[in-house]
DNA sequence: CCCGGCCTCCCCATTTCGGGGGATTCCAAC
DNA sequence: GTTGGAATCCCCCGAAATGGGGAGGCCGGG
């Protein structure tokens, strides 16, 4: 932070303009901070990083085009290195453990302050991690939890959408015996206590989206 | 929008630090604006606007203490000719409707472009009114259907908790055969296949929260 | 090679739902 | 004062979901 250091390139990547226009002039207004380019989605994010190379990258998460998960990953398969820090509206806990697997080095809620937020941007540009407490609390409550397979997943979201066990199976191209298996472990794994439960916890969770 | 003409006074009520500097770094931009107080929440929202008396207010809908719509209908009791612009990320045409009918004169996402805004602040003041365009075409899917009634909506969220018809009527003190009636209800009126069905699309509505 | 996880399928018994029907009471609005 | 909506309760019945058990095949890591 001494002056004689160059400043901390940033990018931004959110499909919010308000939002983006908030960082920026946040960001403007540190001294030891400066805004190298702007992304709207994904994609943009992506050639953007590879044309700056930023030091920080600022990363929303629910975005068109492509997502911010999927983005981290492709930015760090190039760039292994890359310091980014995911900046979102909470959406459960496991959308933040799916950031972090996928090399995000913080991850904080658009509700924090921005004295906080400048501070995370220092730290995680020092080599430190940064999770917001909330979200780590969270986390932490289910890291005995067996998480949900993929079939289960599938299982699930169609029941989300109304289906009954015998027309999951229709679709899905399984029997409804199996359909019935998979039900029972997601209720089970989320500890949910009928399919409707189960559901709705695994939107809160940020398990399944609809 | 002459020069000659005195500069809109507006105030923001948002929980979010970053979007209120977003949006005030953007006021400040326009000539024909300016910024006259700031909220996080619905208590100050209400204390700003009486202090202040703003042409036009910015308001989000999730905030803590006092939500947006409270807020609302709070300050036009008091101030029947407040022009109030709904500034929310997508929460379903109910939340939308209910802000309208608490006396919105404006519903708009934060996802949208500043200039929209602008125009849409100088529209308002103006005296007339704007609901963003995926917004209005959801409501109007849903004009002709009847609302759920207070008591269905009691009985759709124990339902989303994980409650069955047994449990949901012991706890709301009512037979269970009542709670069959009010669940089917809640079926026809909200098109669902299923109970589980019938809170996704709830809690995509905006009809219930969780 | 063997083990564990995952996916798949099956059986049984009980409970819960969902879709019909109908009925009463209460209150507020017209 | 009648009318209508909301809330309450009741019946029947077939379909669906839940909870318990077991079991075989496949694949990848140790």
């Amino acid at each position: 932070m001494s002056a004689t250091n160059p400043p901390i390139r940033i990018l931004i990547v959110d499909d919010h303009p308000l939002l983006r226009e908030g960082l920026s002039s946040l960001i403007a207004g540190q001294p030891d901070m400066t805004l190298v380019a702007e992304a709207e989605n994904g994609e943009q994010a992506l050639r953007a990083f590879r044309d700056h190379q930023p030091d920080i990258t600022l990363m929303d998460v629910q975005m068109p085009t492509m997502n911010g998960i999927d983005a981290i990953t492709a930015i760090r398969t190039g760039f292994p290195t890359a310091r980014i820090i995911v900046l979102t509206t909470y959406k459960g806990d496991m959308q933040a453990l799916r950031a972090i697997k996928a090399g995000a080095s913080g991850y904080l809620l658009k509700s924090m302050l921005r004295k906080e937020l400048v501070e995370t941007i220092r730290s995680v540009h020092a080599g430190r991690r940064r999770i917001a407490a909330d979200i780590a609390t969270e986390m932490a409550e289910h890291v005995a939890d067996d998480e949900l397979t993929a079939r289960e997943c599938d299982v699930l979201r169609l029941v989300a959408l109304g289906s009954a066990n015998k027309e999951v199976a229709a679709r899905m191209g399984i029997s409804e015996e199996t359909v019935k298996t998979h039900m029972k472990n997601v209720l089970t794994k989320l500890g949910a206590r009928d399919r409707t439960h189960a559901v709705v916890v695994a939107l809160k969770r940020g398990i399944i989206d609809i």
